[in-house]
RNA sequence: GGGGCUGUAGUUCAGACGGUUAGAACGCCGGCCUGUCACGCCGGAGGUCGCGGGUUCGAUCCCCGUCGGCCCCGCCA
């Protein structure tokens, strides 16, 4: 990526470090910016000056005349600075070939202090990592670092491309009410209390979802908005209170036209972004296959480590654990980890066993692969050599790996062999870096049954359609049904996900009635939707990413936090601001509020 | 709600069976230095060992509680 200031040259009202060249020596130019580094030298003082397009060293010297020298004698570290003098190329042999402008340097003849500046909490740009709750708390220091700026001006630009590729293809960037109606499904709501009404509450939008359907209802056809959304849940390194979408709603689509939206945009972006060309259509996988080979609906697909199914070879083991899985209605999968014997010692292998267990899974069964297709260890004595043929042929192992194996339900088969891939993989180092694979999930089923709540729940939400070739055994097998909705992940991360949505209220109240909501209940939840949905709302769907994990990706960062100017802790605490604090009892009058047992003594009188 | 790791100088860390004055590096302050770029050299200041309680002659160290931070599970239609 070029940097911010040798692309934009429209700089109107001052020079920028790097916008100075080699073709520059002789010229004068007036720099402002902060010290960065500060090297005294007796007779000659040199620093490094950074402004946000990089920096430039400029040199005092004590045989030129005026007040610069003895004004630079006072400098520190973040000193706010304008500093004039004339371009020359660095003395051979001290060019720095670490720095952009490292060729030259400004010889300066005139120095003005703007601003001084107290000791730092901590360094800037150090070398070591500074705890995090202190650069939050000091979030304009540690902005001022190379990496965190270049993750914001990176972000900038991915959303300028975001709306200049939509504006060109017709859509309208259309805000949505912050200050909404709280609904009980889904995610946790924030809630804000109303002053003119009270008693009630108004939550901030878990996504724009209901207003951008009715967008459609009202026949603009063409939606996006790059949003704020509000999640009340408990938060990890990919999740936040307040993330960003990019929202979209389309009407007259199907399922395609907004897969090819989306491929065309993410194509364009990711070439103009980091000079990546991706293929176009993207992989899709179905989600039973994804869950299937796996065990995940987000299937990171940089690395193998293929789950695959022994059932069938299995049928007549002598091995309790895999008849019992088996009797049980059960299955037995596995992966095979290439070189997997020579990687891991017999220490290594028991420490699986205890994260297979924090997987949920009840053990874990495996062999090493030896010379010619031969099993050793584990529950190799087991395994007959019929058995043992087969599986070796159907795992393609080779002398040197090693199979782990689990004998459970489909499911928990497939999610704890999913999880193992994953650790498997960081842990010795099998992911690909500077790879971003792509890929569609798609044919999700459009209910599935919840334990808790026994009853069927929307895997997606209660506007999802139904495939069509499904609508038919709706009542009769629902479970069967799958939906038009799709997610995109990218390396394993889910960074998208949306439907097709009913727009038929005769379908709509029929989903509800399968989700066991009654008419009464959907009207007082969504009232207002199937208000619009009856007064001629066209076929319409869409789509949502989340713009912070994108960029977290593309980044290669592991936190969101770090591609987001002032997020929170994981106690969503910010310590720059110090909010949430308590506040006066009297503007919790004014609300009609009055707060419950011990929050009351944080209460600020 | 649960599991794991964690809190010592401004910062990153070390520390001791529980025993005088808690160390290092960087940063900071003062001085020297004309080609450095993590400049170098000399000197100096800087600590309620997260907070509260307990055990003990004595606690930064052991015990209990509590607060904060990071990662994960649950949760996040």
């Amino acid at each position: 990526m070029e940097t911010a200031a040798t692309e934009n040259k429209k700089n109107i009202y001052r020079t920028l470090c790097e916008e100075i060249t080699g073709q520059d020596t002789g010229k004068e130019f007036t720099l402002k910016g902060w010290v960065m580094r500060y090297r005294d030298h007796g007779g000659l003082v040199f620093i490094d000056l950074r402004d946000y397009s990089g920096v430039m060293q400029i040199v005092f010297d004590e045989n030129i005349k005026g007040e610069s020298f003895k004004t630079a004698k006072k400098l520190k570290n973040e000193y706010v600075i304008s500093v004039t003098g004339a371009v020359r190329n660095r003395p051979g042999g001290t060019e720095n070939p670490h720095l952009k402008t490292g060729k030259i340097e400004i010889l300066a003849n005139a120095l003005q202090i703007l601003n001084t500046c107290e000791t730092l909490p901590f360094q800037i740009e150090e070398e070591t990592e500074v705890n995090e709750f202190t650069r939050l708390k000091y979030r304009y220091l540690d902005l001022r670092s190379k990496r965190l700026k270049d993750n914001l001006i990176f972000r900038s630009k991915f959303t300028y491309l975001i709306r200049e590729f939509l504006n060109n293809r017709g859509f309208f960037d259309i805000e949505t009410p912050f200050l909404t109606k709280s609904t009980p499904e889904g995610s946790r709501d924030f809630l804000v209390p109303s002053r003119l009404n009270h008693g009630h509450f108004f939550a901030l939008p878990q996504s724009p979802q209901l207003f951008k359907q009715i967008l459609m209802v009202s026949g603009f056809e063409r939606y996006y908005q790059i949003v704020r959304c509000f999640r009340d849940e408990d938060l990890r390194a990919d999740r936040q209170p307040e993330f960003t979408q990019l929202d979209m709603e389309m009407s007259f689509v199907e399922m395609q036209d907004i897969i090819s939206v989306t491929e065309e945009l993410f194509a364009g972006i990711f070439e103009k972004l980091l000079n990546i060309k991706i293929g176009l259509p993207f992989k899709a996988l179905d989600y039973e296959e994804a869950f299937d080979k796996y065990g995940s609906d987000k299937p990171d697909t940089r690395f193998e480590l293929i789950i695959t199914c022994l059932s069938d070879i299995f049928t007549n083991s002598s091995l309790n654990v895999f008849k019992n899985a088996l009797s049980t209605g059960g299955t037995i999968k596995a992966i095979c980890f290439p070189n997997g014997s020579n990687l891991l010692s017999r220490k290594d292998i028991d420490d699986l066993l205890s994260a297979v267990k924090d997987f949920g899974g009840k053990g874990l069964a495996w062999t090493k692969v030896g010379e010619n297709n031969s099993l050793d260890g584990g529950i190799s004595k087991f395994i007959n050599d019929e058995e043992k043929a087969s599986l070796i042929k159907r795992l393609a192992a080779k002398n040197g790996d090693i199979i782990f194996y689990q004998a459970d339900t489909k499911k928990t088969a497939n999610t704890v062999l999913g999880r193992l891939r994953l650790y498997l993989a960081k842990k010795y180092n099998l992911i690909p870096e500077n790879r971003f694979d792509l890929l569609w999930v798609v044919n999700f089923p459009l209910f599935e049954y919840s334990d808790e709540e026994k009853k069927l729940v929307s895997v997606h939400h209660p506007f999802t359609s139904p495939a069509k070739k499904d609508i038919a055994i709706l009542e009769t097998d629902p479970l069967s049904v799958k939906s038009d909705s799709y997610d995109l992940v990218l390396n394993g991360e889910e960074i998208g996900g949306g439907s097709i949505r009913i727009h038929n209220p005769l379908l709509q109240e029929k989903i509800f009635k399968i989700l066991s909501i009654s008419p009464e209940d959907a009207r007082l939840k969504f009232g207002f939707l199937l208000d619009a949905l009856s007064f001629g709302a066209p076929p319409h769907g869409g789509i949502a990413f989340g713009i912070d994990r994108i960029l977290m990706l593309l980044r290669n960062e592991n936190s969101i936090r770090d591609v987001i100017a002032f997020p929170k802790t994981q106690k969503a605490y910010c310590p720059l601001s110090d909010a949430p604090s308590p506040v006066k009892d009297a503007q919790l009058k004014e609300l009609g509020i009055r707060l419950y047992d011990t929050a009351n003594k944080n209460i600020k009188k």
